[in-house]
DNA sequence: ATTAGCACTCGCTTATAAAGAGTGCTAACA
DNA sequence: TGTTAGCACTCTTTATAAGCGAGTGCTAAT
């Protein structure tokens, strides 16, 4: 168990290496007016934290920076909940400003202003489109050869690709084949579109359109709705602002994980509602291993639907992006919830 | 006027330049089998290439780099064009070897492919839109309050955007909404469509349609289309492969372009037609200051719709990229020319 | 016209020293 | 007994110098 003033020095050490990414000296910490402690007290203390595991040292004698431990610690126990400056709420609010009627734009505009707030790069995961349902069919014909199928989401959002046409189709069968798709499938949610369509709506095509099998088999193709890039960035070039990745090397591994998106993903494989952190080596991926990862959830209705995540240094500002980010994520709830029933879903709280 | 002797060195030095990114000494030149002259001749050559102004020495006692004017004519006349080999032709082909059908798709592809192949940065300037016309207007009710207008165009593109729908607005109404757009605008190219909406459609609406003021605005609003995002990137990390590269600064300065995407824009400034090269200061932009940019036009139909740009050091495999791009924009034109009016638009030549 | 020879320049690496920041430990102190 | 002053020691950083090597320019010989 940690003594109080043992609490107090692991927290302004913590605090004063996040400011000035120095290690830090006990020197440098004694002439802080919190910690009225001589250097050679203060000293004693560290090293009984550096043996605890809360510490570490970059050299024989250089100042202490906190371990993933000592981070871990202080994010459990020591933060204290930072309150946002008026500026901050009114620009983390500026995205709900305009009247947002896509929910696309509302996802990447988060992205940019979170990343502008906090100055760290954020990756957003946008809604998960497999529960809506499916509100519209059409069929658009461009040529002899080729059709534009159409599929227009309860929540507004559209999918659109381009198909074959069997030769020599003839404009009635088209539209009997919409009017198929839109009786049968309509209120259809789009995880189970594929199923449906061929275990339902084949037949039903066999028997009233003509050439069905070769429209049916291009359409199907078409409908494969690819496990679809829900990945929205905001500042990736943020983390070279950071001295501690003022280095090559790190630079390209970040950057080469980033651009490969897929271990992107792994950011949000927990799936515990709230906010959670996890700091370097909790990553399990080396190419981050000098960064924390603060992540949320967001909701459109009951269903959970998308998450942010903040890529930041260790050492980065976790009382200011956790209270950002638990912010974000409930708007983009209530943003989200609404969007598809009118109204831009926000209640202005007064901060 | 250059003698053949110096001309061949001149080559020489580019050409062992841009394979070892190292300045060139005599003795290097003078082993090479088609320099058949000792250090000292070559060193006097040299000396005189210095003065006339093609190559430069990185300090008094160095091997010498090209200078601008150096790639300059390197480029303009030494280069002997390159024939790719039978697997780089089969990776360039092979953007093209799936049935595509969507534009977008072909593009990024491109992208995607043609940096591989080349190891630098590529930039497309998707095809412009404006010219192509309206096929197919739908709109579909969300709810009380929203509505998603949809644009097919003639090939195959599909813009979508969600607008307010006034209060107590019927079906009947969005019906005859929908009718009047496609009777009057139906074959309208995107440019003109907002000119055509305001002056011709606006009336009708007032005539036919009830709360016709509201629904129009908000209507024309979300018809805005923006100056869209033509650019689609490739190999956005193969800069850091460079090893002039390896450096922290340059790295952040020409990522930082690179993000704005603005002046990604200025590649395309120019409007010839066929294969441009751009070197170093040529680009008028100090974050690539030591990058040349290959820029190529292609063209579907007669309209001139896209540009291909190829950004890497100036000690880049210019005899490459150059075959390279000429046969990817040649198929591209082709490709894009013919997707509209069916087929995948390439004759497969034989290599 | 070409080339061998040589003195010279400059960058890069290695070695050495000095300065500075910080530690751990011991002994004195309240 | 907890706290602190003092001091020797460690390690990084910066500066300086020395030596090596690649390459040049110039001169004189071929």
């Amino acid at each position: 168990m940690l003594t109080n003033r043992q609490l107090l020095i692991l927290q302004l050490t913590v605090n004063d290496f996040i400011e000035s990414a120095q290690p830090v000296g006990s020197r440098q910490l004694s002439k802080k007016p919190e910690a009225p402690f001589s250097p050679a007290t203060i000293r004693n203390e560290m090293a009984d934290l550096e043996e605890l595991g809360y510490l570490e040292k970059t050299h024989t004698s250089s100042g202490r920076i906190p371990s993933d431990k000592g981070y871990r610690f202080y994010v459990d126990h020591l933060l204290t909940p930072e309150k946002l400056t008026v500026e901050d709420s009114v620009q983390l609010r500026s995205i709900f400003q305009d009247r947002v009627v896509e929910t696309e734009e509302l996802i990447r505009n988060s992205a940019k202003i979170i990343s502008e707030l906090t100055n760290y790069t954020a990756v957003l995961l946008g809604p998960d489109m497999s529960m809506h349902s499916v509100k519209r069919f059409s069929i658009v014909p461009l040529d002899e050869t080729k059709a534009v199928a159409i599929i227009v989401t309860d929540n507004g959002h559209v999918e659109n690709r381009v198909f074959d046409v069997p030769n020599g189709m003839r404009a009635s069968d088209i539209e009997k084949m919409v009017n198929i798709l839109n009786e049968r499938l309509v209120g259809t949610p789009l995880s189970f579109l594929q199923n449906k369509l061929a275990r339902e709506v084949k037949m039903i095509f066999d028997q009233h359109v003509h050439q069905a099998g070769d429209l049916f088999a291009s359409f199907q193709r078409a409908m494969t709705i690819k496990p679809e890039e829900r990945l929205y960035f905001g500042g990736k070039m943020n983390m070279m602002k950071q001295p501690e990745f003022h280095d090559f090397q790190k630079m390209k591994l970040f950057f080469e994980m980033m651009e490969n998106g897929m271990p992107a993903m792994t950011f949000f494989q927990d799936d515990k509602q709230g906010i959670h952190v996890r700091i370097g080596s909790e990553n399990n991926n080396n190419a981050i291993e000098d960064c924390s990862v603060i992540t949320a959830k967001y909701a459109a209705g009951s269903n959970v639907t998308g998450a942010i995540a903040i890529i930041g240094p260790k050492r980065m500002d976790y009382g200011r992006v956790i209270t950002m980010l638990d912010i974000l994520s409930g708007d983009l709830s209530k943003a989200l919830g609404k969007l598809s029933i009118g109204g831009d879903g926000l209640d202005r709280r007064k901060d």
